[in-house]
DNA sequence: CCTTGTGCTTCTTTTTTTGCATCACTCTTA
DNA sequence: TAAGAGTGATGCAAAAAAAGAAGCACAAGG
């Protein structure tokens, strides 16, 4: 699209931080891209950038501009998409930011059971936290976040919330994997294995630890759940984990038993888009297979859970 | 703007409906046009328009692209006016298309009072009915809209809604001057003057109507309010009016006497944006000052007027 | 005090765009 | 039925715009 190249140019600059850089980047000279910022700026009646010895930045208008650079650039995908889409053919691409709970068996279920429907679709997924997936929806680099206990929502459209139980985690051999019922305190006289306080699922821990007598003294703080999920097997450890992120029925080394909500909150699974913005047909398609897929989970999980 | 030359050309080509005088009224040759045009078709990956023998016209995909570009040219004269504002200068452009019952008191006051505090903003005002307004919103030729009864909210944002009571209008030495309190059917006993169906007030009185054993035979349909002011002083007929299109203390020809919402339905006098836009700060000061205003009205009639 | 990296400028070259004339076609009208 | 007036498309040469190459001035760091 040769229209919008010199927004482009802009946005890789203002990536860069220098406008040589951002000319190697794109493949042109540095005079070129030079003069292509100064045009715009001119007739844009305002300087984008200031200029810095050691580079340039983008100043208060320059944030304003990228913005709408990018909010232009995502929106013309999606009349593209939507064009592909009136014409026939069901191309597409999604871009997801979502928790790390989702990786091992949530989304690859879901894209595959979305792309054996339309296999011209195709997808990235990107594992962020919560406060890297909302940076992500606001700079047009995901269209959709699912993650648990999502921090501001004002900037975005929710499409859906549902909650998940906090599970412990723990090796079949495990003290505790006698007990149907388990308190946090029980998971707290042993060792335990947490992730770092920007995961959700931490967040919740921290809460609900702040009310008890007891401290959380955690023998490891990982970011990777798939190492808690090993490391319980070698130690006789306890780990914290969403259901959606386990393999709930199917799991022959490890246990896994839901904390009750009076002990920790629920956390919320929350799919958003940015505020406003309208998602191309691919997106918004996967979005509504993943709200009724939750939602009948959700279900599933009222009517076999008493506790809730 | 050049970036987004090609993309006026192309609204200008969707809106002559022909590549020549398209091409005429932006000052190109048609060549020159028709290349850019094909050149654009190429690079988005689809025809935009469809030939016809005496021209071109948008196709489904054109009417999706036309879309996305008035509300890029939009978004972008947004921006701008936020940059224009953060370096200091209160400048901008408001764009409202209104009811014709706001023309002579309501907007003229809200606008000088807008522009006592803000002399360097300008405004266009567009007197539309309700489906008018509405279309201009969708097409980007207002940025806010403020009229009665709208039809199709869903497109919409709705920033404020008030409710105003129809009013009956007569010459003061008209027979049901006398009377405070005025029932539709009194009023339909006379010669009466109503605007056309297009028009918010027309459809109250019509659903009230239908409810009654009366038939409403206006001896006059007219569009303009003005005349109907008017009229109502050279034979003794009643119109229609909501107050805020009315000088209720100071009017020394005429009388006012508010329907009983049992008898008429209030009318919603809505003010709307399009859905998902940002507005310019110049147009968002001017919609909060137009809220404020209105809410307060709509307080102090609350207090005055009992029937409510 | 030199080196390195920056944005910016000037001059020349290359690429892109435009204008003109013309073609092929369709519908209207005499 | 034939002429005319409208349409979009196209080939070619001229004009305009953009890009490239080289170098300048400046500031920071060793």
């Amino acid at each position: 699209m040769k229209h919008i190249q010199t927004l482009l140019l802009i946005e890789a600059v203002a990536k860069a931080g220098s406008i040589r850089k951002a000319a190697e980047d794109m493949h042109i000279t540095s005079s070129a891209l030079n003069r292509r910022i100064q045009g715009f700026e001119e007739e844009f009646g305002a300087p984008i950038f200031e200029r810095l010895p050691r580079g340039v930045r983008l100043n208060p208008a320059g944030e304003l501009l990228i913005q709408h650079i990018r909010s232009q650039v995502a929106d013309l995908e999606r009349v593209r998409s939507q064009v592909a889409d009136l014409s026939g053919l069901r191309r597409g691409h999604v871009r997801i930011a979502c928790s790390q709970a989702l990786q091992p068996y949530f989304m690859p279920a879901q894209i595959a059971a979305y792309r054996a429907e339309h296999p011209g679709v195709s997808f990235s997924v990107h594992v962020r936290d919560r406060d890297e997936a909302e940076e992500d929806l606001r700079a047009f680099k995901s269209d959709l976040a699912l993650v648990f206990e999502p921090a501001h929502l004002g900037d975005f459209d929710v499409l859906l919330s549902v909650e998940q139980s906090v599970y412990a985690v723990m090796a079949r051999d495990h003290p505790l994997a006698g007990k149907q019922k388990l308190r946090l305190r029980d998971c707290l006289g042993y060792p335990h294995v947490v992730p770092p306080q920007r995961i959700g699922i931490r967040y919740l821990l921290d809460l609900a630890v702040a009310r008890m007598s007891q401290k959380m003294e955690p023998i490891a703080e990982a970011d990777s759940f798939e190492f808690m999920r090993h490391y319980v097997q070698h130690e006789r450890a306890i780990g914290f984990q969403f259901p959606i992120g386990l393999n709930l029925e199917n799991d022959d080394r490890l246990v896994f038993r839901a904390l009750a909500k009076t002990d920790v909150a629920h956390g919320n699974l929350t799919l958003m888009q940015m505020k406003g913005r309208s998602l191309s047909v691919a997106s918004a398609r996967f979005a509504n297979q993943l709200a009724s897929t939750l939602n009948s989970l959700s279900n599933k999980q009222d009517l076999s859970d008493p506790q809730t």
